[in-house]
RNA sequence: GUGGGCGUAGCUCAAUAGGUAGAGCACUUGACUGUGGCUCAAGUGGUUGGGGGUUCAAGUCCCCUCGUCCACCCCA
């Protein structure tokens, strides 16, 4: 094979494409509903722009970015993820407009990019759905991204998603809470895996989450996030709960969720369905009350989900979900012989104009070829031109489903199939 | 980035202790000279992922490489 597709991508093929545009459309009515407004924003940004949002310690930014120099020496990066494309676009174009208490509510699907190990449910380039509602502070707002995201899975089937909630604190708060942990650890530190030696200096709050064995025996004790949290995130965190709680949708608190980006705060949660193996996480997000700050703007609160696509359809596959197959409501033109042929490119161009979708057999074969291909490719009409049909300017009309055919004027064709489709 | 499994026809898979690659489905044609689905018959189709090595002989053994899958890590 002379050229393959690059490691950890995938073409979308015909036969894949409807569960797609399913999935995308799903989300599209959601938002609409919701009233969040699509967004497009290039596929590449400054390096600089994920590099401050993300957060140079992220694994995202320390090893994952497709990053490069365009001829005029400027650094530029793939979309790495998808909330810090917005949030700059938002500023950039000045969205919010002259009140700056505006609820903006924006949404997107757009594909991401980064250099990682490919494996089940992982790629280097995997599509995203997500929304940010940027000018509130409200955890109501939290509710509202949550229960948009948990619709969207119900749509599409999927009614086996946990959803897992945790509060990862504020600017306020977090440091605290890593100089607590930190104090925890210290005295085991040279017990603990190599990981986590590093995450004590560079993301104390990760070493909740190991998996080695010993570490977290070591962090069983621990004082756990939720317990540090200051006052505000903690009547935030209360009060998404009950606000969850009178919506009816189900949560589990875990105070493992931290989500790899720095610029959360507060609220962080994740969506979690069965049958993905490891990847089991179909979708995430939470409050970036610092971001939009962050990137010269003035201090606006905001919380937002990204949903992996990849991963929803994965879980749809083995939840079993099966999406019906539209059948082809369309005309094959069957031409029989030499003096049929140029009819039957006139009678497919007329069908085609008419609005009706219609094929033809370039290969002219047999009829019986014409037929069983019809067959095969899901036609429901075949129309049939021979030495008879031209003789007396009909058409023969094969129901391909009931075999029944009858032979009407050619005239008459279109404004027959019109009233059948 | 670390460790492991797997790459044979379009698809799903065979090939005994190295011995010259096969089946089902699909596709094409015919039985049916103007009629699909069922049946029967014939046929097309492979540089066994790629490269190198060992051997009289490699799909099979060894090395490299690419891809894929799984776990770690991380995340969607």
């Amino acid at each position: 094979m002379l050229y393959q597709r690059p490691k950890g991508t995938h073409d979308i093929l015909p036969t894949e494409v409807p569960r797609w545009q399913h999935a995308e459309a799903a989300f599209r009515e959601l938002c609409r509903l919701y009233n969040y407004e699509e967004i497009r924003t290039p596929v590449f940004e400054q390096t600089e722009l994920f590099v401050r949002a993300v957060g140079e310690n992220t694994d995202i930014v320390a090893k994952e970015m497709y990053t490069s120099e365009d001829r005029g020496g400027r650094s530029l990066t793939l979309r790495a993820e998808g909330t810090a494309p917005v949030v700059r676009a938002y500023l950039e174009s000045n969205l919010q407009g002259q009140d700056p208490q505006r609820l903006t509510k924006l949404f997107y699907i757009a594909p991401v990019f980064r250099y990682d190990r490919p494996q089940a449910g992982r790629y280097r380039q995997h599509h995203q759905a997500g929304a940010e509602a940027i000018g509130s502070s409200q955890p109501e707002v939290d509710a509202e991204i949550i229960q948009l995201s948990m619709a969207f899975f119900a749509r599409l089937g999927l009614d086996e998603v946990t959803l897992l909630l945790n509060s990862v604190g504020c600017p306020t708060c977090r440091p605290e809470s890593a100089q607590a942990l930190q104090d925890f650890v210290k005295p085991h530190l040279d017990e603990m895996c190599a990981d986590c030696q590093r995450r004590y200096e560079t993301n104390p709050l990760r070493l909740l989450d190991c998996k080695n064995e010993r570490c977290r025996q070591i962090m069983q004790p621990a004082p756990s996030m939720l317990d540090m949290l200051c006052i505000e995130c903690a009547e935030h965190f209360d009060k998404l709960q009950q606000t969850l709680d009178l919506l009816d949708i189900a949560y589990t608190v875990d105070p493992h969720i931290v989500r790899g980006l720095d610029y959360y705060t507060k609220t962080a949660f994740e969506f979690v369905a069965p049958g993905l193996g490891a990847q089991d996480s179909i979708g995430g997000g939470g409050r970036y009350d610092p971001l939009i700050e962050q990137c010269g703007g003035p201090p606006t609160p905001a919380v937002g989900v990204g949903i992996g696509l990849e991963r929803v359809l994965i879980a749809q596959e083995s939840a079993g979900v099966v999406q019906e197959e539209a059948p082809r409501e369309g005309v094959f033109v069957v031409t029989i012989s030499e003096a049929a042929w140029p009819e039957g490119l006139k009678l497919l161009a007329q069908l085609r104009a008419a609005g009706i979708p219609a094929e033809i057999d370039y290969r002219q074969r047999s009829i019986r070829a014409q037929l069983r291909y019809a067959d095969a490719e899901g036609y429901r009409w075949a129309a049939i031109l021979g030495e008879d049909e031209l003789q007396q300017q009909t058409v023969t009309l094969r129901d391909m489903v009931s075999g029944e055919q009858e032979s009407i004027p050619q005239s008459e064709l279109i404004a027959r199939l019109s009233a059948e489709l």
